[in-house]
RNA sequence: GCCCUGGUAGUAUAGUCCGGUCUAGUAUCGGCGGCUGUCGCCCGCUGGACCCGGGUUCAAAUCCCGGCCAGGGCGCCA
């Protein structure tokens, strides 16, 4: 064994292993994904993040010692190869390459888990288990890649924007937002909790930075048990000065095409392995208001009085009406949070918004409350404390702009840009009301 | 928290309805052996399982009760 590589770089991925190289001398670090030993000949499938490439190894035509280091392997070794790129017509890839030195940096238990190549599928909560080993499958080294260069092009588009990136705190004191239950966590004695939002802080940058998002976990202690809750997730939040409801759904619908777009042409491979089509919307995107939504409903024989919140199921007939993206407007203020913007001309009814992908909320925004008194107002029709809120409600004191943003979920993002159908599939280490470990 | 369905080798499943040749089948996987062009390699041998606890019965993987766990759905989710 050996257990440092400091004197091998590595020269080429699996996937730079091309026909072009001929002859030419590599060096690949990896794991083996498979062997397939046919009697005389040997093939070694290596696998590294970008893909795989066929190490084949004619035994009879290698040294002793040679050969008995390559009897010796296993799947999920840990290897380095250095040998010769051979074109050849015999692999899919149209190369191979021959290996005049191998080391093994480290070894693996012969009995997986898992079935690391797909002959049998493990159920989602056996591959949780084995979550490490799991990952190594391309496919979810697939759904990571995309996840990681959707976020990529979300950060450029909004830092194109004029967008400031910034860090709100993840530990608080007060658990009086409402709405959503909190953790409560042990802050030097005093009682504190995990945010479940960045809401506040971010609307108080506008008044200072003007244009600020933030991309980071947050906490919510529900007990959901769904296809698309998670107790920690990552959220994607603007805030911007200056701005209404109508500007950042603008925003938010651009991006989400920047998104598609950069994803659909960055991830070609990913999404073949995958097999998911990724269509690039067409802006703008619908505006159905809430009223309209009730009467979508009502068509379907599902009645829902003014005011209520739209039922799952009925989330479920909606967007077997409406596929693709669309945005729900014009809600019933008192279905929104307290520091969404009533209409001037109507206060029943809100600027804030949902943005929809079929039946899931992907994002949800609205213009906020500018004016001190009015957002205790809403405080205290919402049964809250404006007592709890002060440090909040003193910004408002030093010249709170009008300010307009959103919050998206990156995992429910990343369920839309791989095809997925449980978000479990799309978090590398998933916490929900069940599963802490690993 | 509620409802439905389920829990059988490392993994995925058959068997359960209707209790008894089930000494629990199959695939994959692991081990051993053979094989020079595989790519779901192939062939032979071999290893490995009825979630836990109680009950009914001559007899329980199978029926009943409780628990735990999982999947789906609902609720919760400013």
């Amino acid at each position: 064994m050996d257990t440092n590589n400091s004197d091998w770089q590595r020269t080429h991925y699996s996937s730079e292993v091309k026909p072009e190289l001929d002859g030419q001398k590599v060096t690949l670090l990896g794991w083996i994904q498979e062997i397939r030993d046919l009697g005389g000949i040997s093939f070694i499938i290596l696998q590294d993040r970008e893909g795989t490439v066929q190490i084949t190894v004619p035994k009879r035509k290698v040294a002793d010692e040679f050969l008995r280091k390559v009897e010796a392997l296993q799947k999920r070794f840990s290897i380095g190869v250095r040998g010769i790129v051979k074109k050849t017509q015999m692999t899919p890839r149209g190369v191979e390459v021959i290996p005049e030195e191998i080391r093994v940096f480290s070894t693996a238990t012969s009995q997986l888990p898992i079935d690391i190549v797909g002959k049998v599928h493990a159920n989602l909560d056996a591959r949780l288990d084995a979550r490490a080993l799991d990952l190594c499958r391309e496919e979810n080294i697939a759904v990571f890649k995309i996840q990681h260069t959707a976020l990529q092009a979300i950060r450029e588009f909004l830092l194109d924007k004029g967008f400031i990136e910034v860090f709100t705190p993840r530990i608080i004191a007060s658990a009086t937002e409402g709405g959503a239950a909190l953790f409560p966590v042990d802050y030097f004695g005093k009682k504190a909790y995990l945010a479940q939002s960045p809401q506040l802080y971010k609307e108080q940058l506008t008044m200072s930075l003007e244009k600020v998002f933030e991309a980071g976990k947050f906490f919510r202690a529900e007990e959901s048990h769904t296809r698309r809750h998670l107790n920690e997730f990552v959220s994607i939040d603007i805030e911007q000065a200056f701005a209404s409801a109508k500007d950042v759904m603008k925003l938010l619908e651009q991006l989400i095409q920047h998104t598609c777009k950069t994803v659909s042409e960055k991830c070609q491979r990913e999404l073949a392995l995958l097999n998911h089509r990724l269509e690039v919307p067409t802006l703008p995107f619908k505006r159905i208001t809430y009223d309209e939504v009730l009467a979508d409903l009502k068509r379907e024989g599902v009645e829902i009085p003014w005011g209520e919140d739209i039922p799952t199921p009925a989330f479920r007939k909606l967007g077997r009406i409406h596929p693709y993206f669309y945005f729900i407007v014009d809600w019933p203020t008192k279905s929104k949070a307290f520091y969404i913007k009533p209409k001037d001309e109507n206060p029943e009814i809100c600027e804030g918004f949902d943005l929809m992908w079929s039946w899931i909320e992907l994002a949800s925004g609205g213009t906020r409350i500018a004016s001190k008194a009015l957002l205790i107002k809403r405080l205290e029709e919402k049964g809250l404390n404006p007592e709890s809120f002060k440090h909040h409600l003193q910004a408002f004191d030093y010249g709170m702009p009008p300010h307009a943003g959103w919050a998206i979920g990156l995992e429910r993002l990343t369920m839309m840009l791989t095809g997925k159908k449980n978000i479990r599939e799309v978090t590398l280490y998933p916490r929900d009301r069940f599963r802490l470990t690993p």
